[in-house]
DNA sequence: GCGCTAATGATATAGTTTCTCATTGCCAAC
DNA sequence: GTTGGCAATGAGAAACTATATCATTAGCGC
């Protein structure tokens, strides 16, 4: 199973953006300091290996992909989306409000509360966002504490 | 304790635009359908009560009114920031993706597994953000069910 | 009231994302 | 393998939210 032929079987013809786009969320997919993305992030890593992407196409090919179910968009307090691919499972985020670190968590009780909250309400969850804004402690990070 | 003192006990001057705006919100907050409003909101409220203010005071002064702890500010997917009176009592939010419409609650158990959360990662949570994004039923709504 | 200084309104600018449109390129059919 | 149609693309303009600049105005302590 290609990315190309991944690319068709969700109803995408599969254009050199589209691959290389793909291919750079499962690179950065591997470390979870480079999982969380920004359509900028995207497009300069893109430059970075010399292909000819407009920023226009990054954007639209991100919203595709995540029509598509096949990646996930966040709203953090930067100011910019981030995206990341969609695993399937699902998780929410701690993020740095200094250096906009960003850890992965999950919680099934929270998860449940939410759903039983909703319902109390009159209401379906289609979709919900938890971040827990926080000061990090990693060593470039301008607001670390001193040990 | 009229809104001019008000403002001068948080070391901020009355001026005209903050009073107007301070007054705006307390009105806002009688009505749960109104009082989460975007600084356009704002700036077209004043305009309709024939205030001469500019939109750069409106964000101005919203801001200022954050950091003296009077309103909160809030990130819903709209792409907008919505502003609300800080009553004191933290609450979380239900929003509408069809039409905007916001309810509110607050959960103990999952403000205190929050906490938790973080500390299991080593951080201090500073702040939350928590929206459960739903269809809604309000009869103006274009998403909503058939009865 | 005076004067100092902060605050304001108008406007320009920044920053992110979307739109427009002429051109390119994928791919199904031959 | 070629071709033709139509979706996708790149470049740039535009939309939209929010902030910065700067000359003018207006609180407020005296
Ligand atoms: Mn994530
Ligand atoms: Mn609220
Ligand atoms: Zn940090
Ligand atoms: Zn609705």
């Amino acid at each position: 199973m290609t990315q190309s032929d991944n690319l068709k079987s969700m109803g995408l013809k599969a254009t050199g953006p589209r691959i290389k786009i793909l291919e750079l969320f499962e690179k950065a997919q591997e470390n979870e300091d480079t999982r969380h993305l920004t359509a900028e992030d995207v497009y300069r890593l893109l430059l970075a290996e010399n292909m000819d992407v407009g920023l226009a196409t990054v954007y639209r090919v991100l919203t595709q992909f995540e029509q598509a179910g096949l990646i996930k968009r966040h709203f953090f307090e930067s100011g910019k989306a981030v995206f990341e691919l969609d695993g399937g499972h699902h998780h929410d985020h701690l993020v740095c409000l200094q250096c906009g670190h960003v850890e992965e968590f999950f919680d099934e009780e929270i998860e449940k509360r939410q759903a039983r909250i909703a319902k109390q309400h009159g209401f379906v969850v289609r979709d919900h966002a938890l971040m827990l804004y926080v000061d990090c402690q990693k060593t470039d990070c301008p607001h670390r504490q001193r040990s």
